[in-house]
DNA sequence: TAGTGGTCTAGACCACATC
DNA sequence: ATGTGGTCTAGACCACTAC
C-alpha cells in the first residue's frame, strides 16, 4: 500500500482494497460472527497504511451493516440475525383468542427471545399525519400509546398508536397499560369498532440520530416505518400506529387477495 | 474549535458541532435543496478545524442522506423526492385492462417523470429462494425476466420475475419483452393461471456494493428488498417476482381486509 | 488552470473496556 | 496499566469538473 501515493487510483483505492479482504474473509467464513477483527493499528501495521486508511475500510464495512464497533473493546463481524415477521393475520379475532403475547411477543418467544414491553399513554392534540388518516381536524384531541417492544432488553421497535379521545375516555385504553386478554382490538371492538380491513403505508429510510440512539441501532441498518391504519365494518378508520422497527430484525409478509 | 484538543470530548465532538450546524442551516432552510454547501476547505477555515474534521461532519450528513457529494463539483443539499406508491391493485383485473404502461409507468407519468423499462429474459435453473416459493425443486428450468425500471432514464427499481419454464415455452413469457396490452399476468391468465391472492415478504437494507454501482444510489439510501408470490385460483403459486427499489422514492401502499 | 472532493500519511490525545 | 476505538491535526497528491 506504500505505492499509493504514487500510484493512479480511481476504480480502486488502498482502502477499498483492504474492506475488500476483510470483506471476503468475513463472507467466506474465516472470521465468523461474534468474531474480534484485528485492531486497527495491527491492521495498519499488516498493510503498510496509515491508521486513518484502515478506518475508511473499516467505515465501509460499517455502512454495509458487516461489522460493528465497541469502543475501547474492538470491531466485531455481526450476526446474521433471524428475522420477525409480522404479517396480516396479527390482526385477526383468531389471533386475538389465542395469543396472550401478541404479535411480537409469540415471535420473540418463538426465536428464543424474552420479550417485554414498556408503555406509555397520554392525551395530545392529534398530528397532520394521524389526523389525515383517522379523518378528523388535526388539533382534535386523541390519546396517544407509545409502545416500546423489547427483546432480551434490547429496543427493537417502537408503536405509537393514535385513536380519538372521545371515543376511548372511559376505556382502558385511555389511560391503562393492560388492555386485557383480547388487547387493544378486543377493547376496539367492545367500543363498537370490529377491524376489518387494515391499510398499511410501508417505507424505508435511515433512522434519525435520535432514533439510534434510543433504540440503539447499529450502523448501517436501515428502519421501516410503517403507518398502519385499523378500519371498522363501516369503512370507518377508528386506529392509527406507526411502527418504527429495526430492518435488521424485523420483516413484513403480508398475503391478500387480489380484489376484496 | 481549536479548544478540542484539550477540552474533553464525548457527549460531544467537533465534527458532530459541524455536523449539527450545517444540519439546522439545511432544516431550517438556509441552504435549499440543489444549494452546493461551501467547500471543505472554506468550512475547515470557517470552523478553525483540519479538513479531515470537516469530512467527518460531511460524511455523518452523507449517512443521513442529507447532503450529496459530487466529484469535483461540491456537496449539495439533497431534494425531498416525492414518492412513487405500489399497491395491491396493481395485481388487479381492473388495473390489467385499463391501463398500459403498468403500475410503475403509471406512477411515473402521474408524477410527470418520463418512465422507460430494459428488459433481458434468460433461462436458468432455479435459485433456492425462488424454488422454495415456487413450491419447486431448485435446479428446475426457470424463465428470468429481467427489468429495470426507469424514470428520466434513472434507475429506481428492478424486478426479477422467475417462473417455470415447462409453464410458458411457447408463450411470449418465455422469450419477448412485448407481453401485449393486458401484460404479464394476462398472459398468465391466457395459460390457465388467473391471480386471485398475493404473498408479499417485505424487508429493507442497505443496498450492496453492486446494487449502489448499478443502480446510483445516493449515500444514506437503504433499499426495500420485496419478494413477491403471484397466486392462482387454486391457490397454487405460479410466479416470484424480487423487487429492489430505492427507498427513497418507493412506498408501498396496501389495503387488504384482516380475514380472507 | 483553478477549485472541488477523494485518498492518504504520521503522528497526537481522549474515552472506554479489560485485567 | 494496557489496548481498543474515537477524534483531531496539518499537511500531501490524485481525479474530476468547470471555465
Amino acid at each position: 500500500m506504500t505505492s499509493s501515493a504514487r500510484a493512479p487510483r480511481g476504480a480502486t483505492s488502498d482502502y477499498r482494497a483492504i474492506a475488500h479482504e476483510l470483506r471476503e474473509a468475513i463472507t467466506a467464513g474465516r472470521y465468523q460472527p461474534g468474531d474480534k477483527l484485528p485492531s486497527e493499528r495491527a491492521l495498519a501495521e499488516q498493510h503498510g497504511a496509515a491508521r486513518n486508511t484502515v478506518r475508511e475500510a473499516i467505515a465501509a464495512l460499517r455502512r454495509e451493516g458487516l461489522v460493528s464497533a465497541e469502543h475501547g473493546r474492538g470491531v466485531f463481524v455481526r450476526a446474521k440475525p433471524r428475522w420477525m415477521r409480522f404479517g396480516r393475520r396479527r390482526y385477526s379475532a383468531a389471533m386475538r383468542a389465542t395469543n396472550e403475547l401478541g404479535p411480537f411477543g409469540a415471535e420473540a418467544v418463538a426465536q428464543g427471545r424474552r420479550p417485554h414491553v414498556d408503555s406509555r399513554i397520554t392525551r395530545i392534540e392529534a398530528p397532520a399525519e394521524v389526523a389525515e388518516r383517522l379523518g378528523i381536524v388535526p388539533g382534535t384531541l386523541v390519546v396517544q400509546r407509545e409502545n416500546w417492544y423489547f427483546a432480551d432488553d434490547e429496543p427493537l421497535q417502537i408503536g405509537i398508536t393514535y385513536a380519538t379521545w372521545s371515543l376511548v375516555e372511559g376505556n382502558p385504553l385511555a389511560d391503562s397499560a393492560d388492555l386485557g386478554p383480547e388487547g387493544i382490538y378486543g377493547q376496539f371492538a367492545a367500543l363498537g369498532h370490529v377491524i376489518t380491513h387494515v391499510r398499511e403505508e410501508i417505507s424505508a429510510r435511515m433512522p434519525t440520530r435520535e432514533e439510534a440512539q434510543r433504540m440503539t441501532i447499529p450502523d448501517g441498518v436501515p428502519v421501516i416505518d410503517l403507518w398502519h391504519t385499523g378500519i371498522n365494518a363501516d369503512r370507518e378508520p377508528f386506529e392509527v400506529t406507526r411502527f418504527v422497527m429495526r430492518a435488521d430484525f424485523a420483516a413484513l409478509d403480508y398475503d391478500m387477495p387480489v380484489e376484496d
